[in-house]
DNA sequence: AGCACA
């Protein structure tokens, strides 16, 4: 059959609905205009602001649909058309029934709330204060904050709604307590609903964004060296100074990538000195030093990007850190330290690398960094099968992406799809000796 | 001045 190949744009006869559309609107549209605009008529039981690509139209919708219908009439009558701010606003029944609200970020009480910060000195106060004032009402997870035309905002992120909203019922409107304020600060005021976010992500542990659920990353560091800003060039881009230490982080980590995987990753370009793994915003980052940048520089530009293991699992994502030695502490399944050749006796603390400023962030909390442990979300990497017979020459390596960047050594290949792959059909890889980086042998 | 992309 032919034709119906669309809706007319405009239809000359509009279904009466409930829901009127409007525009010509100014852009900063507000809901109380809208409100006062429909009142006259019915209820108005929701609105839209803001629509369109030029924020100049929006929808009311009335509990009846005779008030919508009482509300185009009179217009369709009257000598004077709506107005908004003496602008002429056009209306017309709504091709939709009701309006769907994604405006809920306001309304529905979550556990990330944002706050605005309101008075001349407000984007003086600083991200510490703001811990310090929401940390009375539990646990602060994390804190972003940012520059919005409504002022300087933050959000705040705690482990539940129920905190969240008495933190917010305790503080909206309030004045931060002036005692927690720098002396020539004047009045700050904390103007707090619900944010629709329920996890901050926080990148780096700065001035402008706290993490404080891991206070032990010692990536956190790179971040924090300095004054805590961010390089940034010419172009706007990041800076980033190239480094001997690499910081590489893990995605889509279906399976547990070991110390050892890494290891074996990383020293297919150069001796690996030292690695730590940490956990980081959910997923599992490491920083992994080389005795200098070249290697860095050359491991970071074949590895980026690349999964250690075929489907697309634990993919890298390769940046230099600021560190330039890591200071492991002691040698576990997290941390090591390949410099040193007697490994067992190291001080018997935690992993943590250098002086640690960001366990100034936060009191003892909730955190919890244990170690990876297999789950139905990361399993765990089956052992090689043994009895694999093939020899090495009729292995499809073409679908590995180490393979694909030149720099890896076949060893490496041979040994890395013996781990991986667990269900994707006979691999035969001879039994292979032993890995060994090349400037061992 | 013409229908919502979060």
């Amino acid at each position: 059959m032919a034709s119906v190949s669309g809706q007319p744009q405009f239809r000359l006869t509009q279904t009466p609905s409930k829901v009127l559309h409007l525009r010509n609107l100014p852009w900063d549209c507000t809901e109380e205009e809208l409100i006062e605009l429909g009142k006259p008529f019915g209820k108005v039981v929701n609105t839209k602001c803001n629509v369109g690509a030029n924020k100049n139209q929006a929808f009311i919708e009335f509990a009846d649909l005779n008030q919508a219908i009482s509300m185009i009439s009179y217009y369709a009558s009257s000598s004077e058309p709506a107005q908004v701010r003496g602008k002429t606003v056009y209306l017309q029944y709504s091709n939709r029934q009701e309006i769907v609200n994604n405006k809920t970020t306001a309304d529905v009480a979550g556990n990330v709330l944002l706050v605005t910060i309101e008075g001349p000195d407000a984007r003086l106060v600083s991200i510490d204060v703001l811990h310090l004032v929401f940390s009375t009402f539990g646990f602060v997870h994390k804190i972003t904050t940012f520059e919005k035309t409504a002022g300087f905002q933050a959000l705040v992120q705690f482990s539940d709604a129920e905190t969240a909203s008495s933190a917010k019922d305790a503080l909206d409107g309030r004045n931060i307590p002036s005692y927690l304020l720098p002396d020539h600060l004047g009045p700050c005021t904390l103007r707090i609903t619900y944010s629709a976010h329920t996890d901050l992500s926080v990148k780096f542990q700065s001035h402008r964004s706290r993490d404080y659920t891991n206070p032990n990353l010692p990536v956190a560091l790179s971040a924090m060296d300095g004054s805590g800003l961010v390089n940034v060039g010419a172009d706007g881009k990041k800076l980033e100074p190239e480094s001997n230490v690499l910081l590489a982080s893990i995605e889509n980590m279906q399976y547990a990538v070991t110390l050892d995987a890494l290891h074996m990753v990383f020293s297919a370009f150069g001796p690996v000195q030292k690695i730590a793994m940490f956990d980081k915003n959910g997923g599992v980052q490491a920083l992994i030093q080389y005795p200098d940048v070249q290697m860095a520089i050359v491991a970071k530009e074949a590895l980026e990007g690349h999964c250690i293991y075929d489907g697309g699992f634990c993919k890298l994502h390769i940046s230099y850190s600021r560190h330039n030695d890591l200071s492991i502490k002691v040698n576990n399944d997290r941390s090591r330290d390949y410099t040193i050749p007697n490994p067992a006796i190291l001080n018997p603390q935690p992993p943590v690398l250098g002086h640690q400023p960001v366990q100034q962030f936060g009191p003892p909390h909730p955190y919890r960094g244990t170690h990876f442990t297999p789950t139905a979300e990361h399993p765990a990497m089956p052992p090689p099968s043994a009895g694999w017979s093939t020899g090495p020459n009729s292995m499809s390596m073409n679908g590995h992406p180490y393979m694909l960047s030149g720099n890896m050594p076949p060893q490496m290949g041979h040994r890395m799809m013996q781990q991986i792959a667990p269900h994707s059909g006979p691999q035969h890889p001879a039994a292979m000796p032993p890995y060994r980086p090349n400037w061992m042998q």
